[in-house]
RNA sequence: GCCGAUGUGGCGAAAUUGGUAGACGCACCAGACUCAAAAUCUGGCGUGGCUCACCCCACGUGCCGGUUCGACUCCGGCCAUCGGCACCA
């Protein structure tokens, strides 16, 4: 029986409950179904649930729930993305452990998962901080290191002062710290790195399979990467007979316009390519150079400043003697350092030649050349010797292997991308598993020690230095190799390197012999639909796309790509900006929960925009959708007694009332299907739950009439329509019928092509392509018998009559145009 | 500067292959029910015009132009907003 009136909050805990005893939606390895892997972006336990959660969560949820009706094998797992800084920061605010802190917020915002009623096989519940999982993230680094991949290094690399830890280069936003927004500064450290760089080419060309990603991803990365073919030119030092300079550079068809050449601060040889006179200046120009910020730096906006060093390169291809200049325009870590500059056809070079006197000559011409303006446009050679008339991009070629030939140059493909710094000078992260020998040196911890575990023994109030390095158990250990004393790498691995994985872990998450079975992990992987926000478009979509790489290279898996189709969703606004505590405009999912129901968020989240787009709360809106459940309970609840859960009728027979029903539910079916595996629209999915709703209540209107098993056909298609979207309602209106099974067990409704439409339909009559009437006509008429419907209509006639008709187009079922002059 | 996405009523939005622009909802307005309110139900709701009750006419999908019997949809050229990359040689 039903009650009268629907009460979500109890209902909700009741069902809570029970799929929490049952867990009910367990993935099975072994089903002979075709596999579905739906997957969220897995959380970070921050403390509690927030709307861009409910919103990531609830749509792959849906999905999950749909494909399950549909029949396939799907594994839709949960995870905790736990190790990272604001632990550590909590630790030391409230003198708490972070893991306490963590495992805290992670039961916590467990039960709020729970309560949204997400159909989660939690079996496979994977904490990315406890040693069962990130003994694995050691093994896979050790992996990596011994294919190579996996190395150590002193560079320059990005120092964020307020976190005290280095960043990855993908981590810096702006020349800024990703997580705290303070300035990031270049420090000089031994650090470990992924050698992601081994796989620009392929992490470019595979972007190319990804047809199930977004163009706005795919473009990120590929700018990320930022390829560029070139060319490498070897200039020799006048003073100097051992020293050449190498230069990158895209424009080798101007190389006959070189009048001097710019050396990045740092660049390597510098110091002897200074003379002593201009040793002081340049000197204190790289001291300054030190001294300025990455924004500073970056800025476009900043005027070019730089000193002679005192030295010249001869340019090959003229005999041209130019100056060598050290500038800070040219970076260190791009290229090789040094720039060739040919300042009438760059822009940068022409600035720079201007403030400092350095001569202009001009090397390309075309139509809309300019005496004295900068020309960076493609046109013809001048004034280069024998390659004069040539294309730029002939000249290219032919420049570049006439300096290929001659022994002073090579063609060269140039990629952006940096390798992946994952060392962190933090506590609450996987450690890393090198120790190092006096006799030895770097040494891999033997795979059979894992994991290397986190000491406990730790001050998180220490300043300028990792908390671990207080530990004095941590530090001492014995080298695996020869057995003297030795001490561990005290540094732990970016976050990033544990959720590049974790969604392998899914498929075989309580392994403990191995990180992941390889047929295990070959049948559920890849992903077959990814969702989650956009800020990971470069950073963890990135990694873990190495990551697939780079393990299948180690023999792990056998597949290139992780996820086979990405939704990258939009953000939940109120008021118009992102829901932030700072902002105030947060909204609590357990207020929602409390208030409406789960059922309600989940409806709102889904039914205003498309997924990928930004969605705007409103507390009107969360209003209107719990009106939406209610009124749809109220339906289940008056008619109960008619309902069948047998129901049964020959289409033939019904009357017109019955059959307009019957064809809406057809057509109910039809187009939620559709729009659901159609780029998941549920925005216009809920559309029709309202209007087939609305159709209902047209049914009934009138109570004397009502057809019993037309009316149970399409109650209960609708309740399995909404199921996806409002688990708890629908279970409970169902199992309140009568019903033994659960309504998320029961498949997916078919629709009959042939009932899927309305049995008439409105035929646009046309005058000059202005509509002049609309004419109600059966389905599937001829064209000559549409055309005579449309004539005979007064309408037309007036808008005809004195006219003469040039023509008539008739497009079935749909419209008639005359066209008349 | 390069690249990508977006642009439709007061608001969120919808619209297979070009074929009724604004489905569905929010807000608003009116009516029914009520002593009253809430809830619920019914209806209305782009702009302007007219000889104005429901008819009719014109305009209307960021702007300008084109193709077409017919354009939110296709083509060309712009503009604006958001996002990514960027002294990258």
């Amino acid at each position: 029986m039903l009650e009268k009136e629907y009460f979500p909050q109890k209902i909700e805990k009741k069902w809570c409950e029970i799929w929490d005893k049952e867990n009910p939606y367990k993935a099975d390895n072994n089903s002979p179904k075709p596999k579905y892997y739906a997957l969220s972006m897995l959380p970070y336990p921050s403390g509690k649930l927030h709307m861009g959660h409910v919103r990531n969560y609830t749509i792959t949820d849906v999905i999950a729930r749909f494909k399950r009706a549909q029949g396939y094998n799907v594994l839709h797992p949960m995870g905790w993305d736990s190790f990272g800084l604001p632990a550590e920061n909590a630790a030391i605010q409230h003198h708490a452990n972070p893991q306490t802190w963590t495992l805290d917020n992670i039961s916590y915002m467990k039960k709020q998962l729970k309560m949204l009623g997400l159909s989660i096989d939690w079996d496979r519940e994977v904490t990315t901080c406890l040693p069962d999982y990130y003994k694995w993230t050691q093994w896979l680094f050790l992996q990596l290191y011994k294919k190579g991949l996996a190395y150590k290094k002193t560079a320059p690399v990005n120092w964020c002062e307020h976190c005290a830890t280095v960043l990855a280069n993908e981590q810096v936003i702006d020349g800024k710290c990703w997580r705290c927004d303070s300035e990031v500064t270049k420090k000089n450290l031994s650090q470990w790195f992924f050698k992601i760089t081994d796989y620009s080419q392929e992490l470019l060309d595979d972007i190319e399979k990804l047809k199930g990603w977004g163009d706005n991803v795919k473009t990120m990365q590929t700018n990320w990467i930022g390829k560029s073919e070139g060319s490498i030119l070897k200039f020799k030092v006048k003073e100097l007979d051992d020293l050449e300079i190498p230069v990158y550079t895209t424009r080798a068809d101007t190389a006959f316009g070189i009048t001097y050449l710019v050396v990045a601060p740092e660049y390597k040889d510098i110091e002897k390519l200074t003379t002593p006179e201009n040793k002081e200046a340049v000197e204190k120009y790289r001291q300054n150079a030190k001294k300025l910020s990455e924004i500073e730096r970056l800025s476009t906006e900043r005027i070019k400043t730089g000193v002679p060093l005192g030295t010249h390169i001869i340019n090959p291809f003229t005999g041209r003697v130019c100056p060598i200049w050290v500038a800070d325009y040219a970076l260190v870590d791009y290229g090789t350092g040094a720039v060739m500059a040919v300042p009438y056809h760059d822009e940068r070079d022409f600035d720079f030649a201007k403030k400092y006197n350095l001569p202009l000559v001009q090397v390309i011409t075309g139509d809309d050349f300019k005496e004295g303006e900068v020309y960076v446009e493609k046109g013809k050679l001048i004034n280069s010797a024998q390659f004069d008339g040539l294309s730029c991009e002939e000249a290219k070629k032919q420049i570049t292997q006439y300096a290929k030939d001659n022994g002073f140059g090579d063609f060269k493909t140039q990629y952006r991308l940096r390798d992946w710094l994952i060392s962190r000078q933090r506590y609450w992260g996987a450690p890393i598993p090198i120790v190092y020998c006096p006799h030895c040196g770097e040494v891999a911890v033997d795979e059979k020690d894992l994991p290397v575990l986190l000491p406990t023994d730790v001050d998180f109030s220490v300043k300028g230095k990792s908390p671990i390095e207080t530990s004095k158990s941590f530090k001492y250990t014995i080298c695996p190799k020869c057995g003297a004393r030795a001490v561990r790498d005290m540094d732990t691995m970016d976050t990033f390197v544990c959720s590049s994985w974790y969604y392998m872990r899914y498929a075989d998450a309580r392994n403990d012999k191995e990180c992941f079975n390889r047929d295990i992990i070959n049948k559920w992987l890849p992903v077959d639909q990814y969702v989650g926000g956009i800020e990971h478009a470069i950073l963890h979509l990135l990694y873990s796309r190495f990551f697939t790489k780079a393990l299948r290279d180690c023999g792990l898996l056998d597949f290139d790509e992780p996820f086979s189709n990405l939704l990258t969703q939009g953000m939940v606004l109120k008021d118009g900006s992102k829901m932030s505590k700072s902002k105030g405009n947060t909204v609590d999912p357990d207020e929602i929960y409390q208030n409406y129901g789960a059922d309600t968020a989940r409806l709102f989240i889904l039914s205003d925009s498309p997924p990928a787009r930004d969605f705007d709360w409103t507390d009107a809106g969360v209003e209107g959708c719990y009106k939406f459940i209610l009124r749809v309970y109220r339906l289940f609840s008056k008619f109960q007694d008619k309902i069948k859960l047998n129901y049964s009728f020959d289409v033939k027979n019904l009357n017109k009332k019955d059959e307009t029903l019957v064809r809406e539910t057809h057509i109910s079916i039809k187009k939620i299907t559709n729009d659901i595996e159609n780029e998941f629209q549920f925005n216009t999915v809920i559309s029709r739950y309202r209007e087939f709703t609305n159709a209902i209540y047209d049914y009934v209107k009138s109570e004397n009439d009502i057809n019993d098993d037309v009316l149970s056909f399409a109650l209960l298609t609708l309740l399995k329509l909404i199921s996806p979207v409002c688990v708890f309602m629908t279970q409970e209106i169902y199992s309140s019928l009568g019903a033994k099974n659960s309504i998320h067990d029961e498949p997916w409704a078919d629709y009959d092509e042939n009932l899927a439409k309305t049995s008439s339909l409105t035929l646009i009559v046309q005058v000059n392509g202005k509509i002049k009437d609309k004419i109600e006509v059966e389905q599937d008429l001829s064209n000559s018998e549409l055309e005579q419907i449309a004539k005979n209509s007064a309408k037309v006639a007036d808008a005809i009559i004195d006219k003469q008709i040039v023509k008539t187009i008739v497009v079935p079922n749909k419209l008639v145009n005359i066209v008349v002059k």
